[in-house]
RNA sequence: GCGGGGGUGCCCGAGCCUGGUCAAAGGGGUCGGGCUGAGGACCCGAUGGCGUAGGCCUGCGUGGGUUCAAAUCCCACCCCCCGCACCA
């Protein structure tokens, strides 16, 4: 892969050659290496290895990212951190990749050359399946390591590997012995001219074929031939005035099983690749079948055969049954015939008269009849509004139908009375009154028992061509092996599994839920791709979300089968029992094995000590399947202490507010984003962008915006260390309040990033580390402004700032590691800070008090610029007047009546009976209600319990007032001193926490 | 249809669980100022309306309700996005 791309600025380049250095002294000294340690705690976590079908791109970053991120943090926490990482050849996205590539599709060849930046001699080569996985694998390899992620490599695998496939075996062995597999026949798309299932990697343009499933009902006539009448609306079976058929199609007498059907040609070709034999008897056109009279296997009633041209052969069976009350197309079609056709086969419009079975709120009693009306339909041949009107009465008619109590009289009209009176139970039990949802369901289900009916699956958005050109046709699939996540028992741990996961965020835990409800067997083998055979059925292959269910597992020892040279044949099913699971003897194993002892007991302690995984990374798209599947498989194979306790979800990352996709062309390679802004940008990015659990967007402007900040973040740090270098000796033994300050807000970014980093939230946690104590940093040196070049303070502030520093750089580090990492080694520390210790909380160094004194500094320069807003003035001197402590205790009433949630006039009598001026207080009173409503909850606490000197604090930031308002002075008065002037009569306006203000 | 997630200021996007700190974080854009030969970058300020004193009014999809107090809680409705299987 060819990277075209320069960096986009001095920075960015800057950025990259720092990466690449530390990431060669990374792998130069394993520190990402992770061995057992046993009594070391330790993390392990895994994110969902990539199908090695593109390069690694942004989506790909996203995932891995927010792993590394949280991988890091552990490290630092003191964790002994495994991140491993593999690859997925098993499956369809390969092959099929591989086989456009030998289609020489133009749309791929364009993205593998213009995107991808694949040189022209490789492509060719790439339509080898094979070759694809390895060459793809390579680059996204490379891309992980140049986007610093801290893997060991030394475990990684793909999944063909033979041991790996030992393994699966293993896995697909216990899975069939729980009884967990099952065998059964399932219906999938087909090419007939393959003889191969296909999905929507197979079709022309990619269109993924829908199997739908037709209700054959049996309609007979005397000589005992079936009429098999397709129909999606059995319930409507009642209403049957007529079938149609098409008289210039082709129909053909077929023998299936033991019965003779009469079906379209086309219906008898199709029905081919559903039954075992299908043999046909005769061929003629259905003319032939017009006027002869069938039964109907639920009213007993012998319904004419009428021609209608709107039938389509190649639509279920060619035979359809008439229901004109509910049906616009069968309410048309009876328009259309003439009165020589009906006397020719001898039928009286009487007999077709449309009959109700359904109310519908909002319709008559024949909604099929009064749509066509009500759309001036005049014939079968008006197809287009047909449509319309057959979805409108469909739709409604699902949706608020409910099947008449009356149908029973229906049922069963010209049948012996004992035929009739069972026939009558049912209908009356499962279908009168019943919703028509409930009742199609029901009707269905009886008509296939009492095989009166059938099923035919059919291609509902068909046609649907295959890359050859041949029309698609569902196939039943005999000897299908599926994993049964139906089973009922293992659905109920399954579901005491997922109440002990932490899942984030949490709103993901109800997908979750629903989908163990909804799952139920799964086909797990295909008949072709790369991967694992299934042992005891010879080509099929397990394909790929059911050979990557309990995966991270392998991880734990597949180094140490590398490092042994174990081979595939030595990896028997007791040696995966003996290292999985510590069943069997070990000397037994050894035995039939060949495996020494001593490596045996060594797996053995690998895995039980990296199990079970503590957290496990995906995109969102994967909750429906590969998660599910992965909390059933762990719950199938290993014992409940070593089942997954974390899984993270991440949305998808956009691109521009896109979502990737190939055929955009907006797929990001992970390795151009790297080279054009550095690895870190790339990171910090994508963690910026968005929470977890939400989309991300990522745009230009983002990512050199974030660009931008590295950069300042990059030179606020080296301002520092500049700052603190020129002094020799560092002591921080005379803090003032600002500086308590700025170590009380550090110890309170320290506890809020690691609460949000406990949490996965990322965003929240960067935007603290590079946006909030920014701020907070700027504030400080700005309050020691004119203190820094004093003998006196000069020490002290050195001090404070080498602190934040030290703590600053290693905040940051898990999100942007390779600029952390320059960083720490330009200060002069020693070590890498990858592996340094994450910063604590110093609970000596948390001040409340000068943190309130500082917000009250703030909320007064507040209210001076609003003065300043309202006034347009430009001040040049500005008088305040602190009130007196005692104004403190009717704060207090203030503050304790509004947590009582009483009102202001509640107040206004309890503090009335202890002033002494009632009317100077009934001015102000409304003042202090509002204030202590409006205040903070840590504002109230701690009023409630402290007095602040307001005169101290205000006299103290003089300066930094005057600067920051931009007046020449400022002076502090006590309201309760006489001496002080009273200047603008502001005196009185004095609250506790809120100075009155004159402006001049 | 079933299930899940949403609708916030010019735009993106926090807040909602645990009501008062919310005219509502943060970013972008825009406007004004500083800096500059000019531009860019950078720094400061403004960015719902009204207001000559720290205030008032309107406001978080729509309509109701609970409460001294609602973007936040409850009810109804409208709209948008995602998943629904053998396809990874």
């Amino acid at each position: 892969m060819n990277i075209y791309v320069k960096p986009h600025n001095d920075f960015a380049k800057y950025l990259i050659e720092i990466a690449r250095k530390w990431q060669e002294k990374w792998i130069k000294d394993k520190i990402f290496e992770a061995d057992a340690k046993p009594g070391k705690p330790k993390f392990f976590l895994t994110a969902a290895f990539p199908y090695p079908n593109g390069p690694s791109h942004m989506g790909h970053a996203r995932t891995y990212t927010v792993t590394d991120v949280y991988a890091r943090f552990k490290r630092m926490q003191g964790y002994n951190v495994l991140f491993p990482m593999g690859f997925h050849y098993t499956g369809t996205p390969v092959l099929a990749m591989a086989e456009a590539v030998a289609a020489k599709d133009e749309k791929l060849l364009n993205l593998f050359r213009k995107v991808y930046g694949i040189p022209d001699d490789i492509i060719p080569k790439l339509s080898d399946p094979l070759t694809m996985a390895r060459y793809f694998h390579a680059i996204s390899k490379i891309s992980l390591i140049e986007t610093g992620y801290s893997i060991d490599w030394r475990r990684e695998f793909t999944t063909i590997d033979p041991e790996f496939k030992a393994f699966i075996r293993w896995q697909f062995e216990k899975l069939r012995q729980k009884g967990y597999l099952v065998k059964g026949t399932h219906p999938v798309g087909w090419c007939p001219k393959h003889n191969m299932p296909v999905g929507m990697h197979d079709t022309k343009d990619d269109v993924e074929p829908e199997i739908g499933e037709w209700t054959l009902i049996f309609f007979e006539d005397e000589d005992g031939i079936i009429y098999p009448a397709a129909t999606l609306r059995p319930e409507t079976v009642l209403g049957v005035t007529n079938i149609w058929v098409n008289p210039s199609a082709d129909y053909v007498k077929v023998k299936v099983d033991d019965m003779e059907w009469i079906i379209s040609d086309r219906a008898a070709y199709k029905l081919r690749f559903q039954r075992k034999r299908i043999e046909v008897i005769e061929k003629f056109k259905g003319e032939k079948l017009l006027g002869k009279r069938v039964r109907n296997p639920v009213t007993g009633e012998r319904v004419v055969i009428l021609p209608a041209s709107f039938v389509d052969p190649d639509t279920g069976t060619g035979i359809v049954m008439s229901v004109p009350a509910h049906a616009p197309y069968d309410y048309a079609a009876i328009i259309d015939l003439d009165r020589e056709v009906l006397s020719k086969y001898g039928v009286s419009l009487d007999e077709l008269k449309p009959r109700p079975l359904i109310r519908v709120k909002g319709y008559g009693e024949l909604p099929a009849v009064e749509v066509v009306e009500r759309m001036k339909i005049k014939s079968q041949n008006e197809r287009e509004k047909l449509e319309e009107a057959t979805k409108e009465v469909y739709g409604a008619e699902y949706k608020y139908g409910v099947m008449r109590e009356d149908v029973v009289k229906y049922v069963a009209q010209d049948l012996p009375d004992n035929v009739r009176r069972y026939l009558v139970g049912v209908v009356k039990a499962w279908i009168a009154g019943k919703p028509v949802s409930e009742a199609r369901d029901n009707i269905a289900r009886w008509l296939k028992e009492s095989r009166y009916a059938d099923v035919m699956y059919e291609i509902m958005n068909k046609p649907v061509y295959c890359r050859c050109g041949t029309e698609i046709v569902v196939k039943i699939l005999e000897d299908q092996w599926f994993i049964d996540y139906g089973n009922p028992e293992w659905k109920e741990i399954v579901r005491k599994a997922l109440s002990k996961i932490r899942i984030v965020p949490p709103e993901y835990r109800e997908d979750f839920k629903y989908t163990i409800e909804w799952v139920q067997r799964r086909a797990c083998a295909r008949t072709r791709g790369l991967g694992t055979e299934l042992p005891w059925a010879p080509g099929w292959i397990i394909e790929s979300l059911s050979d990557s269910t309990i995966y991270m597992a392998y991880y734990t020892i597949s180094h140490k089968i590398k490092e042994y040279k174990l081979r595939a044949e030595q990896l028997t099913y007791e040696f995966w029992d003996y290292v999985m699971l510590g069943k069997g003897d070990v000397k037994e194993v050894s035995k039939s094995t060949g495996i020494p002892v001593k490596v045996l007991e060594e797996l053995r302690k690998e895995f039980d000590y990296w199990y079970p995984l503590d957290s496990r990374h995906s995109a969102k798209d994967l909750i429906p399947n590969h998660l599910t599947f992965f909390i059933y498989n762990h719950t199938a194979i290993f014992p409940e202490e070593k089942w997954p306790r974390q899984i993270a979800v991440n949305g998808w990352l956009l691109i521009r507010g896109h979502k990737m996709s190939k055929s955009l062309g907006n797929v990001i390679p992970l390795r151009i984003m790297n080279h054009l802004y550095g690895p870190d940008t790339v990171r910090a990015t994508v963690i910026l962008s968005s929470e977890v659990g939400q989309d991300a967007d990522f745009t230009d402007e983002l990512v050199e915006s974030v660009l931008d900040k590295l950069k300042k973040f990059r030179d606020t740090i080296m301002e520092l260390h500049k700052m603190y270098s020129k002094v020799k000796e560092l002591n921080g033994t005379e803090l003032t309040d600002i500086d308590k300050w700025i170590l009380s807000r550090m110890q309170k970014h320290i506890k809020n990033i690691t609460n949000a980093m406990e949490n996965l939230r990322f965003r929240e946690a960067a935007n603290i580390a590079f946006y909030i104590i920014d701020k907070d940093v700027k504030r400080y040196l700005e309050r020691v402004y004119d203190e820094i070049n004093s003998s006196k303070r000069k020490k002290t502030i050195a001090w404070v700032l080498s602190y934040i520093v030290d703590v600053w750089i290693r905040l940051v580090a898990p999100i942007i590691p390779h600029l952390a990492e320059e960083l720490w080694s330009s200060i002069g520390k020693q070590g890498y800070v990858s592996l340094a210790k994450w910063p604590e909380v110093k609970e000596e160094y948390i001040s409340v008090d000068v943190e309130v004194k500082e917000e009250y500094v703030d909320r007064v320069i507040n209210d001076m610029k609003e003065i300043i807003k309202v006034t347009k003035t430009k001040p040049s001197r500005i008088i305040l007047y602190v009130a007196s402590k005692d104004s403190y205790e009717i704060l207090r009433d203030a503050i304790r009546t509004v947590l009582n949630g009483k009102p202001l006039k509640e107040f206004m009598r309890q503090a009335l009976s202890k002033v002494k001026d009632r009317k100077a207080f009934a001015r102000i009173a409304k003042k202090y209600y509002d204030l202590a409503s409006e205040i903070p909850p840590h504002l109230k606490d701690y009023l409630l319990e402290n007095t602040l000197d307001e005169y101290q604090v205000l006299s103290n930031a003089k300066e930094y007032i005057a600067r920051t308002i931009g007046a020449k002075e400022v002076i502090v008065y006590l309201s309760d001193d006489p001496s002080a002037p009273d200047i603008g009569g502001k005196k009185k306006m004095a609250i506790a926490f809120k100075p009155a203000i004159y402006i001049e």
